[in-house]
DNA sequence: ATAATAGTTTTCCACCACAG
DNA sequence: CTGTGGTGGAAAACTATTAT
């Protein structure tokens, strides 16, 4: 009965193809189903380790009555697809976990995760909570983009009173981290930069893509890209998830690089369907075959050439290369100069 | 220069009002 | 009742200031 060593733990996680698993000694009063799980100051780190489905931004007006809000900035929820294990390691979808940073405090805690489930662990109830003792909780994702939780507790697993010291997550001081594989105390990075080395010491490799599990040849200009995330055991995805111990995998030839894909959400391209936009903004493309182009390199501060438009960056001192610090003038987006219209951003 | 002390900020825990 | 969105505060960790 109960996981009684740290093997046994290691496992759990390896089975559902964890390789890190991020650790918390829960507070003896906190952390449960009523009180959050605070897992960090801001989401950013934990948005690194566990892939987001998706984010939303929820409407600031909630606190504007209470006397400390900061008004304007929107409570910010990171939905998880996220599994509590058990200790035969079944595991049980809570489909509604989130992580909400609570900007004006700043607080990120994990939500949500008892709501629609089948099963959680009896030592996260609130109720129950002061019967187990001890509650360590090790949360980890894979490579698919699922994130698994595992509760230990004094009363029923003896490696809580033995568990081992930690090495700092680097998100934050409550997060530790042990690795699932190897070395328990190597840092991502470092795990990351090994396998990198082996991959680049094998010398050429032909151009592939991991799909669904096996190696297949491609062609095309993804090549490098996805043949680098398929050695590195990552699935080709578009998720905006990263691709593997927490970092996003970029290859390039050339001198651009992409960090992301962007499609606007505010301003007329986000305003207007695609065709309208395309109608309005776009210009015909120059094969007269019919086609609607909207493409170019558009820098910041100078209109293109070709388009007039141009890239206007807010929210950023490009001198000493801090952010504002109001969230809401942080910001990238396309004008046209001479009619002073917002084209998306 | 170093140690002692005071002040400030950050981190984390405890608890709660209230809506559905 | 449960879960969300909040508050307050202790303690730790820094920084600044003053005494030795």
């Amino acid at each position: 009965m109960g996981i009684s060593t740290i093997n046994h733990f290691r496992n759990l996680f390896n089975d559902v193809g964890v390789d890190r698993i991020f650790v918390k000694i829960l507070a003896s009063k906190q952390d449960n189903d009523k009180n959050q799980i605070v897992l960090a100051s801001q989401l950013e780190g934990l948005i690194n380790a566990f892939p987001v489905r998706e984010t939303r931004l929820r409407e600031p007006s909630s606190s504007t009555k209470k006397r400390k809000s900061a008004a304007g900035r929107p409570i910010t929820e990171a939905h998880l697809n996220y599994f509590w294990l058990d200790q035969n390691g079944n595991r049980y979808h809570a489909p509604d976990t989130k992580l909400i940073e609570y900007f004006q405090y700043p607080e990120a805690r994990l939500s949500g995760f008892i709501k629609g489930c089948e099963w959680a662990p009896a030592a996260i109830r609130r109720t129950k909570q002061a019967a187990f003792g001890k509650r360590i909780l090790g949360i980890g994702a894979n490579r698919a983009g699922e994130i698994f939780g595992l509760l230990l507790s004094e009363r029923d697993d003896r490696l809580v009173s033995e568990f081992p010291e930690l090495a700092p997550s680097g998100i934050s001081g409550v997060l530790g981290i042990l690795n699932v594989t190897g070395d328990t105390t190597a840092t991502p990075q470092e795990q990351l930069t090994g396998e990198l080395r082996a991959i680049v010491a094998a010398g050429w490799h032909a151009s592939v893509r991991n799909k669904g599990g096996t190696l297949v040849p491609f062609k095309g200009n993804q090549g490098a890209g996805y043949t680098l995330e398929a050695l590195l055991g990552v699935e080709t995805n578009a998720l905006k998830e990263p691709d593997a111990y927490g970092h996003e995998i970029k290859s390039f030839r050339g001198n651009k690089i992409s960090l992301m894909t962007p499609t606007a959400d505010m301003g007329a391209e986000g305003d207007l369907t695609f065709r309208d936009f395309m109608m309005t903004y776009g210009w015909d493309g120059k094969k007269d075959d019919g086609s609607r182009r909207f493409t170019g390199v558009h820098r910041a501060g100078k209109p293109s050439t070709s388009t007039r438009y141009q890239l206007e960056v807010s929210g950023l001192d490009l001198k000493s290369g801090e952010f504002s610090d109001k969230p809401d003038e942080i910001f990238v987006g396309i004008t046209d100069p001479e009619l002073g219209t917002f084209i998306g951003g």
